[in-house]
DNA sequence: CTGCCATTTTACCGGC
DNA sequence: GCCGGTAAAATGGCAG
């Protein structure tokens, strides 16, 4: 067995997994963080959900979303809902 | 409108979204860094599907994964699957 | 071993999970459905994007909607989004 | 506005959401009743998480899992994970 | 280019 | 009322 745990090809995926273990907690760190904002932001009286949405759409190409917004109110009107 | 956009509120408001924005990007940065590292270990001839279930499952406390797993083994005999 | 599948708690196991197999199968029927629905919708030019996001709205309660909207406008606003 | 409502296309759309919809509500019905009997099966002393995961378990291809299981193992131990 | 699969994100619904 | 986990939805990448 020990020539697995050796081999070149063991290295190299023990490599892989740590070096994406470290990235992942950083990660996880940051996504913790985000988390840490919004609650704040919320006990200070901003909606979180829509600070999620406004930020969802400021990343997003601005044509893009002025036609959906478009087609989306065409289709209310199309549905009487109006 | 200038009072709303000077207003303490807007300025915190503006500060939050700011702060997640700078964050997000981060984030995306590293997800990109961890998709190469698969990408690159898959070239190598490893499953990446494989490589991420073992990332999970590492990141699972070891007694939790157990009991699981013995439950699992116990309801699997009693189905008769194996 | 036959004592463990025929015992009560195993005709009851089984039970449970052949119930939940069953419903399971014609949810996912009526998932395929839905999205034939949509597929069909987009071929005759409609986007299906769109309207599963009209879909969504009209599930919710109108107030709500109507809320989360204006204060995404103010927010908007704000941040000097026009 | 009346000649939009009339419309052929108008007609197509609303039929396409009301069919969504109505077999959106079905598919709710269906969720309502597994999870009742997840906690039925609770209630009565079975883990529901487990439950869950062999009901996923059951539903994928055996030879898959086999072969998914078989490399998992491997590169366990080649990192050692006894 | 389209459909499929996997991942991520969001919403929901319990328990505490 | 908050937080955790769970299920659903949406997005993005991959293969055919």
């Amino acid at each position: 067995m020990d020539d697995i745990l050796q081999s070149e090809a063991g290295q190299r995926l023990r490599s892989f997994i740590e070096r994406v273990e470290r990235l992942e907690e950083e990660k996880d760190t940051i996504a913790r963080d985000i988390a840490e904002i919004y609650k704040e932001a919320k006990s200070t009286g901003f909606s979180d959900k829509v600070m999620r949405r406004l930020v969802a759409l400021r990343s997003k190409d601005d044509n893009t979303v002025k036609d959906e917004e478009a087609l989306l109110a065409i289709y209310k009107t199309i549905l009487g809902m109006e």
